[in-house]
DNA sequence: TTGGAATCGAGAAAGTTTTCTCGATATGCA
DNA sequence: TGCATATCGAGAAAACTTTCTCGATTCCAA
């Protein structure tokens, strides 16, 4: 078993994003004991489409038997090398109030390719306090921090009004991908990645279909 | 001007899921003066294409000039409308964790349709607290409470391995949409409905083109 | 008043994703 | 051993989304 990750080529989005999902309910087959599993069987779980989950799949290059599926222990570590979930990427957060700090604190990142191993912050009455093992550090350090440490990846969580510059910031430090939390629209240089956890997505989402919903019931 | 919410038909979901970042752009516009907008200004400061915007903004239902464009402040009054964000729905929170605390502290959600009402959690030394204003309650008081108070959406930030249990919890008392920040999947029944937060998606997306990149430099 | 430019609105085209269909293959059972 | 069946893999079809194109409308400036 191979896993080239510089074969891998053009991935749809959409599977990207349902591939945690597949690897989640493996991990649960893992656990109660199953050794193999086909496609068919994740898409019963999940309520998904049995093809779809097959080219989902397919996509991460690995190959199954007919009438048998895929090794379950294979599969799971097949996705954690695809997606490089076993490479762990240091990461620095900018902004650690409320949403920061359950940043700092959710050790799980760590087993899905991420670790948050600085925190920096512009509040005097943050800044050398320590939230879960890290120190809170002055904003201003973040820079050669990151250059020193040769870090790819900044974390967002600061008020929207502050998060185009403390992406600018990063940038000019040489990280590579940030993860943006707060809600603004950020720009930034070409080639850099930006990946925007925006709540009010699902709030759109959750509160028309909710109306929709209300409608109907009239 | 009306924006009557029984009309509203399909919509694609990736349409929905862009509005509100029109709509953030928008309300910086109306901060910064302005009083029209067409959609090609929109796509311009948000770097899309024009022709969507305008196509997502026509889902909506609202007429513009030729020329000319929106009415600002009208367009933003629409899309609440359109998402029913001017109409909050009461939430109930169970786990009241470190993320937990982080929604209950959260204020703006109520002015994107939702507000947390109260929160529950199994945890004794959780129960009786004061988070950000609202009593932690046990858990087993929620059905209760949803049934009194007919709330319409549950947050779950509990452990996964507690989410499919609250959600029945929830469902039992007379829910009809959760909101799930625990990385599990949740089977609901029909006509309910669900909006996963999975902050794996996006670590998924952002590990894979981060090594992508990474390969590309080599 | 008239011509030019910007924009909306709508239909067509292109591209992408999902679903369908079918042949090949491995397994288990008679 | 041979047959029925579950599954993979791959290509085709269908559905959906995004992008292109163009006519109609309105505004602005000459
Ligand atoms: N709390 C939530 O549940 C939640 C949910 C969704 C989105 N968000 C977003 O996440 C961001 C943080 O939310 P929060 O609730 O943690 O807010 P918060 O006020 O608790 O924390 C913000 C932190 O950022 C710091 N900060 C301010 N300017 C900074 C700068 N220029 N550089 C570095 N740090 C700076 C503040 O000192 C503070 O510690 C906000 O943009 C918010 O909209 C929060
Ligand atoms: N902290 C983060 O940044 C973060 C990020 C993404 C996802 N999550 C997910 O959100 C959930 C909560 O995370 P957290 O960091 O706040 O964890 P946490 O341990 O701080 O909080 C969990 C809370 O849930 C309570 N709880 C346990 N079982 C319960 C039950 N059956 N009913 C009600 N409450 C119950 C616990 O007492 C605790 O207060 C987890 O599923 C976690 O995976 C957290």
């Amino acid at each position: 078993m191979q896993n080239n990750p510089s074969l891998r080529r053009e991935i749809p989005e959409a599977s990207l994003r349902r591939l945690p999902i597949y690897y989640r309910s493996l991990q649960g087959m893992v656990a109660a004991g199953a050794s193999r599993v086909s496609c068919a069987d994740l898409a019963r779980v999940l309520g998904l489409d049995p093809t779809q989950v097959r080219k989902d799949v397919e996509m991460t290059g690995i190959v199954g038997k007919p009438r048998v599926g895929y090794a379950l222990d294979e599969l799971v570590r097949w996705i954690e090398n695809f997606l490089g979930w076993n490479r762990p990427k240091d990461a620095v957060l900018a902004g650690a109030g409320s949403l920061g700090s359950a940043l700092l604190g959710y050790e799980r990142f760590r087993r899905h390719g991420m670790q948050i191993v600085a925190a920096f912050d512009t509040d005097p009455e943050k800044i050398g306090q320590r939230i879960h093992g890290r120190e809170v550090q002055p904003l201003m350090f973040l820079p050669d921090f990151v250059r020193q440490h040769k870090t790819p990846v900044g974390v967002i969580a600061t008020p929207a009004a502050a998060a185009q510059s403390v992406a600018d910031l990063m940038v000019s430090g040489g990280i590579r991908a940030i993860w943006n939390f707060a809600p603004a629209h950020i720009h930034l240089p070409d080639g850099f990645i930006l990946q925007n956890e925006d709540l009010y997505h699902s709030l759109a989402s959750l509160s028309f279909k909710l109306e929709a919903n209300n409608a109907l019931r009239r």
